[in-house]
DNA sequence: AATTTCACACCTAGGTGGAAACAT
DNA sequence: ATGTTTCCACCTAGGTGTGAAATT
């Protein structure tokens, strides 16, 4: 059995042969992508043209059928009667230059069939995948989501259907105002497991924190806390800090599917990444602003691929270290803060133990929410160790909960991931909307939406200085996250030397929905934060309890720098970021202004 | 006429047509680098191979004709008869593959012996341009000189003999006495300017520097001082500070042959990169470190390609708003500061006068001094403006003068950079070693060297924690610089004020040998940092006085962060910063101490 | 059988010099 | 005639998911 491809539009000096390539897809070799030759033509096309030939035709190992096949078939009606293992995906992205795209051969038996099969059941993932099918939902599982909730007709058979099915667009909730209602309405699966392990866990001992004693230690190995729900009371001056989350539709999107992180031995960044806006800080004072991840739970979670679903597996391995992650720029002055946001797109999860790089340590299949703290730098003066004078306030984003994982479960995650983050552009389907698409409906192209959105809008979160275009997202929405605060003698030494306790978990139950929050969050019950240290600086240096101590003496300002690409680098951060919505959920969430 | 390649080592599978490409050197259309299904052999073959086939023959523009044919003409005593618009340049990289390298055909007629005469002369260029031929150098220009002082036997004749000129090996002072007497017996041209210009320039106006008022103003338009060479004597705390240039070696290679640097609109980075160390500061304090770029004299020059060499062409352009470049990770503990060098490598240059970027703004064939400053933050309570109490040193590196060019004038100087700059790689001529120099000399191959010495070594300038066997060159030989250092109630304001001035100048004579130093660097005349202010921070936003000075009050530390990605870019820049010299130059040439 | 690891194609982002086009 | 700008191929550096292989 063969394919063949043909590539229109390219640079008519090549040699005929170059351009045509057979492939035996049953070839006991397998392909990696396309082969060199393959690959030029690529180059001696335009920017907007993908052309990876070798792909249309590959075969896959069982892991990858399991984890790509096998979940669509619960939603599917379709009977699938061969064994998974001799389907064959069909081509990972649609071949198109800028003459067009044709399939010559695909003279295959059974494998064509199956292959096709294998699409239509692939589409059926559109909609998020639940547990139990919510009312009002297409049973069928949402073959049909493509054309009837986003008003899209149906695609072109070919390439462009699978394409079309995983398009930005099919997966976006853009306000259509049907689709919208029938989300809220819906308990997303993991918020399910959320609020039923938050319910039954009990508040624990939260109260005995005191006991370890790693403060002296440059590497204390420290349990990971669960997330302290109840707050003391802030100080009237922290109490008015209020923080944003940015690019909150993109972080709905995925947790609406069940958020998904890969985690790996050097380290992988979180994607969406956590960039918040803080407001109601004093402008002349200087302040820490860090992350860390807790667990939201005490299990451990496995993916049923033939229910589409996580499940309980057990209970949570053995707690790794914790570990602080100081934003780079830190510290911040106040003034700083207003004025720009903070991301910490350069945060890496890992699942090495023994980490030396500082990332944060996660165990596999295992549930988390990162959670923002501010410190105020009050006293400039403080000791190195001595940092009970300091009043943080902590701020949780229900929205960014994930599963920790070393790859990817739910297929729906890798296609978002795929779509909105620029660095795996190049594993998207180039066909998502063709010219034919284009003219069918009138719709403007991705591009321009983006195009659009990036011009329309000032930076607000920037100074004006570059004038590279930049600003798109720059109004993108944001949402308010819960804040817990405390202003009593909690230290990071104290959450250091408590971590080791495991403590009982309550996560805030009402705000799952925006712009709503409950006083139950601001009971006094005091919140440290806890951990090994991060590593020290830029060097790469485990960061011990005294170096995070010294920095936070003094009232050092942080210096004026001219370049901006921490800054920079995902403003655009995909169609995601650009083409969500530009509400802009500014309903601040702290109970305590 | 025609020259046709054929490259062995090549995958197999590839069609033979592919392989072999004939080019007509004289047809119309130029042929932009190599076609795209040459640049694929590069792919299918190993990393050390590289295969741009079509380049082996090519016309070149009337620019670069006069540029890069002509400069060779003076010292090659072979008669040039014809016009050399008629040359033809040799092929720009030598073809290297795996298997080897075939010049197949090449029936051209005076044009191949055009391209045989040019290639001689470009060897001509091997040592350091020189205005007048020094006593003890070849009076021919030094045709001969890979072989003579190189000791390297004559090379191969066809491609390997060119490249061989322009290996590493041939530029680099290897030790070898011989050679390195004869250069340091040599007068350099650059110096020749530099120590002329300083002795004849007056001290000038550097006492009426308080005339301008532009230190409440956002954006001055300040112009450019001169080099004051009289500071006062610093505090006994600041006069301990000595400070190091790293990679000395490599700014020595490049101010033999005389610097020149790019400067674009859009900006362009320096190289070498101003990497200094310093040394004597108070761990505790907290430091401001910074730079800026003074004019050398009050000259314009140009390139005289014909005697390849730099001539005054007049009196200086109008003078350029001047401005600082803060090191973006300021402000620095003295503890950083002793564990870590301060890398400038993200300072750009430009040449436009408006630039909103904060880049150094400058005059094209304009020669000019980069200048190293620190400032203590003694009083942390300081006001915004008023910035007189703190101490400042200033040090330049004499090897660090350069020519600010819009094109590379001296084609040794572009080569240098090529061979040592890890971004100009591709232009590297591949067959620098081939395998047959390794055989007859047995000699090491340069990439064995740089080898050699990144794992011979310890890295000193970096904590320890990123373990990717990064370290090389981190014992790379350093040279005190001279200081310049005032503790007088100048400030940043004063060097933003007088800035509009034109100062005198008086190059430090003796600095151009290392480890020496006059007193009269000591006489007490003040040293204003002077220039416009620097774009803000990261944010693209011009630095306000204001903002500077903010900047400098407080005693806050620079907080933890856990990224080094700033201090790796360049550890590695290139086979000079390795394999040039272990030596560490220590001497420091501060007479404070 | 489930999960993790690894090499790799393919991106983003941006730093190089070359040559032609442009400007003066 | 000389100097500058622009575009581009070709690099460095590193963030993606992929599928086979390794591990548990």
């Amino acid at each position: 059995m063969q394919w063949s491809v043909s590539c229109y539009g390219l640079i008519p000096d090549r040699e005929p042969a170059a351009h045509h390539t057979n492939i035996d897809i049953r070839s006991s070799s397998y392909i990696p992508r396309a082969p060199a030759h393959c690959r030029n033509f690529r180059r001696l096309e335009t920017q907007a043209v993908s052309c990876t030939c070798a792909l249309l035709s590959r075969t896959i190992d069982r892991t990858a059928l399991r984890r790509r096949i096998m979940p669509t078939l619960h939603g599917k009606p379709a009977p699938m009667t061969s064994e998974p293992a001799d389907w064959l995906l069909p081509p990972r992205r649609g071949v198109r230059t800028a003459g067009g795209t044709k399939l010559i051969g695909g003279a295959g038996g059974d494998s064509e069939t199956v292959e096709w099969r294998s699409r239509e059941a692939e589409r059926s993932k559109l909609l998020p995948v639940r547990v139990e099918t919510p009312p009002g939902m297409n049973p069928a599982g949402g073959v049909l989501a493509t054309a009837s909730t986003m008003e899209y007709s149906t695609p072109k058979p070919q390439l462009s259907s699978r394409a079309n099915a995983f398009s930005i667009a099919a997966l976006i909730s853009t306000g259509n105002s049907k689709e919208k209602e029938i989300q809220e309405n819906t308990i997303k699966p993991l918020e399910q497991f959320v609020e039923k392990s938050s319910c039954s866990q009990p508040l624990g001992d939260l109260s005995s924190l005191e006991l370890g004693d790693y403060s002296g230690s440059a590497s204390p190995v420290c349990t990971e806390p669960l997330i302290p729900t109840t707050p003391t009371v802030p100080s009237a001056e922290m109490a008015k800090i209020s923080c944003s989350l940015e690019t909150k539709e993109l972080w709905d999107k995925f947790h609406e599917l069940g958020t998904e992180m890969i985690i790996t031995k050097s380290g992988r960044r979180m994607f969406p990444t956590i960039r918040v806006s803080l407001s109601g800080v004093d402008p002349e004072a200087k302040y820490i602003v860090l992350m860390d991840i807790v667990s939201v739970d005490n299990k451990r979670y496995r993916y049923a691929y033939h229910r589409s679903s996580w499940l309980v597996a057990g209970k949570a391995d053995p707690p790794l270290p914790a570990r602080l992650y100081v934003h780079p720029d830190c510290p911040f002055t106040g003034e700083q803060l207003l004025k720009q946001m903070v991301s910490f797109e350069k945060v890496k999860l890992t699942n090495n133990e023994l980490d030396q790089h500082g990332h944060i340590i996660l165990n596999s299949m295992h549930k988390y929410q990162p959670r923002v703290h501010i410190i105020k730098k009050k006293d400039h003066t403080a000791s190195l160790v001595n940092l009970k004078s300091e009043e943080f306030r902590t701020f949780i984003f229900p929205e960014t909960v994930f599963t920790a994982v070393t790859a990817y479960q739910n297929q729906l995650i890798t296609k978002l991931k795929i779509d909105s983050n620029p660095f795996a552009k190049g594993f998207r389907d180039s066909s998502r909307l063709t010219d034919m698409e284009r003219y069918c409906f009138q719709e403007e192209s991705v591009e321009n939406l983006i195009q659009k959105h990036t011009y329309a809008r000032s930076p607000i979160r920037t100074y004006g200085g570059e004038d590279d275009g930049l600003g798109d997202e720059s109004q993108a929405s944001q949402t308010r996250g819960s804040a817990f605060t405390t202003s009593d003698n909690l230290t990071l030494s104290t959450w250091v030397a408590s971590s080791s306790n495991f403590s009982g978990f309550q996560h805030p139950q009402s705000l799952t929905a925006i712009s709503t929050s409950t006083a139950s969050l601001a009971a006094p019950i005091p919140h440290p934060i806890q951990g090994s240290l991060p590593p020290y600086s830029r060097i790469g240096m485990p960061l011990t309890p005294s170096a995070i101590a010294s920095s936070m003496q003094g009232s050092g300002p942080t210096f004026p720098t001219f370049h901006m690409p921490r800054y920079h680098h995902y403003f655009q951060q995909g169609p995601y970021a650009a083409i969500q919505g530009l509400r802009h959920s500014s309903a601040v969430m702290t109970h305590f202004v």
